[in-house]
DNA sequence: GTCATTTGACCCAG
DNA sequence: CTGGGTCAAATGAC
């Protein structure tokens, strides 16, 4: 999931460490819908003149891509061939600029070597009403976020059952957690799957094999591959 | 009708 | 001059 296309070529910018503190991407309102796409985190921010680009990444595989809804209604007003691009920019104005005055616009431009991937380049932000809407209210969660409540939630109930430990069955949900997280990161499960019954399953999972088996064996097992850990770290 | 996109013309910094 | 950014008339979608 993390950096493909960063990995080779352009050098990279640090990673915003400081001067942060009027950095629009984490108080504007976060992309509700789920579709086919998936955030990169920040490439640059300049913070002097409001301007930070962000790439997005459009798994959809074969299917062609429509470029990025990121919540917020924009209008397009122009497009332009770039010198040494094989694809032109486009450019965007929000919306509600002259009925709210709002100024954000953005430009997006298709990546060269990764035609999936869109280099998005925001300025100025959004103060229209739209943007304060999608700001109180909070993106839904994720689905391995989902999940995490739900085991989490497991786990306040039943604190221990079946003689499995507290402990044991802690261990065992971020486990299981881990581990759909990953599938689900890797298989982009978040649009095809059903995910009432992957997340049922995995509460299945987690209370089979807390509350089923030997779970003495397993506390001990447990216990003793703890020990190993920590001798491996020193 | 309204509102959005397309596209060449135009502006202007370098 | 060139290239990036914007404007605005024409066109399209609803």
């Amino acid at each position: 999931m993390l950096n493909l296309s960063s990995s080779k070529g352009e050098p990279q910018p640090i990673r915003g460490s400081i001067g942060m503190s009027e950095s629009p991407p984490f108080l504007a309102g976060s992309p509700r819908s789920e579709d086919s796409r998936e955030h990169k985190d920040q490439e640059h921010i300049d913070a002097s003149k409001r301007r930070w680009t962000e790439q997005v990444r459009v798994t959809t595989g074969m299917g062609l891509e429509r470029p990025l809804d990121d919540g917020y209604s924009w209008r397009k007003y122009g497009q332009k061939d770039i010198l040494g691009s094989s694809y032109a920019r486009g450019y965007y104005r929000c919306t509600h600029r002259y009925v709210q005055g709002c100024l954000a616009r953005k430009h997006v431009q298709r990546s060269d070597e990764d035609p999936a991937v869109f280099v998005v380049t925001y300025q100025g932000r959004h103060t229209c009403t739209q943007a304060l809407a999608s700001s109180t209210i909070p993106p839904s969660p994720s689905l391995p976020e989902r999940l995490g409540m739900e085991l989490a939630k497991q786990l306040e109930i039943h604190p221990n059952l079946s003689s499995s430990s507290h402990e044991t069955r802690e261990f065992l949900a971020e486990m299981i957690l881990g581990l759909y997280t990953k599938a689900i990161s890797m298989l982009n499960l978040s649009s095809s799957v059903d995910e009432t019954q992957l997340i049922g399953g995995a509460i299945q999972m987690f209370e089979s094999l807390s509350g089923g088996l030997r779970s003495e064996d397993l506390d001990r097992e447990l216990k003793d591959q703890k020990h190993r850990d920590v001798h491996r770290n020193r």
